[in-house]
DNA sequence: CGGCCTGTTCCGAT
DNA sequence: GATCGGAACAGGCC
């Protein structure tokens, strides 16, 4: 599920939690924590609150602090990946039992915010303070949304590389998975397996323009919508069509990975 | 049982 | 060096 639209979501479910004294951490699954131990992080964190919470690309970054204290650089920050299949949810009061795949829970007096993950192919993570999260996420791009036409045409580069990939790549720009790279090259009349030495300025401009505009309503919607007038409404039916010119999309692999296309609106090149 | 999956990392082959 | 494919991680579904 979490391209950077959902992770935006989770975004603002952590604000819900935002302020609370933590009370308990309930490490349902110790699995699911990355690079520390239960006992660290429940003792970074028991008798702290969550502060504003920000996101890169797909991962999320919350400061702790003293509760009635502003957060300092020397406080610790946890940080959330959800991997393929992790989500976090607030409850409140008794609204909602646990789900069979909460691995972390985090109590306060208001309610309790719930890191669930089925696959655990990531998890949480402590920083011990604001220097080990940039040194964490250093070797990401700038933040898709965030990312100027310049800095995505110069990081992507202009060699032999497929768009898809480039464009899948952390390191290139943050924030955009499988589903939204497909969606954005369907937009602009890509082929995902055009090499990027072969788009000119005016692609490099409108997969930049496009690629904000998807953004920004995924966003809004916390997710990456399967309205039926986006390609990821119709990527998993049998025999789905394009919905703009009927056509039956096609299905084959790029980069490793399942890669939903229209063969009219995105024609294939000279490449593979 | 085999294969597939909205993510990332690591390793080896070109 | 650049780029790619496959495996691994883990668990549920078809």
């Amino acid at each position: 599920m979490p391209e950077l639209p959902d992770v935006e979501g989770f975004r603002r479910v952590l604000a819900k939690a935002g302020g609370h004294r933590v009370d308990r951490v309930d490490v349902l699954d110790a699995g699911a924590i990355r690079g520390t131990s239960a006992d660290t992080l429940r003792d970074a964190v028991h008798g702290h609150a969550f502060g504003t919470a920000r996101r890169h690309g797909k991962w999320l970054i919350c400061p702790i602090h003293v509760p009635g204290r502003k957060h300092r650089k020397a406080d610790p920050s946890v940080i959330f990946h959800f991997g393929m299949t992790g989500e976090l949810t607030w409850s409140q009061h008794d609204d909602g039992e646990r789900h069979q795949h909460d691995r972390v829970a985090f109590v306060t007096g208001s309610g309790e915010l719930r890191y669930r993950d089925m696959r655990k192919l990531h998890g949480i993570r402590l920083a011990s303070d604001d220097h080990e999260v940039e040194v964490l996420l250093a070797g990401l791009g700038p933040d898709a949304a965030d990312a100027s036409r310049d800095q995505l045409r110069e990081r992507a580069g202009s060699g032999q590389r497929r768009i898809k990939s480039a464009l899948m790549d952390q390191a290139t720009i943050a924030g955009l998975g499988n589903l939204l790279v497909d969606e954005i090259l369907w937009r602009v009349h890509l082929h995902p397996s055009t090499l990027t030495r072969d788009l000119s300025d005016r692609d490099w401009r409108t997969l930049h323009r496009t690629m904000h505009a998807t953004l920004r309503k995924a966003m809004s919607a916390g997710r990456v919508p399967d309205h039926s007038s986006w390609l990821t409404g119709h990527r998993d039916d049998r025999d789905g069509a394009c919905p703009r010119c009927g056509n039956v999309l096609r299905h084959t692999r790029v980069g490793g990975r399942n890669t939903a296309w229209c063969p009219s609106c995105q024609p294939p090149g000279d490449h593979d």
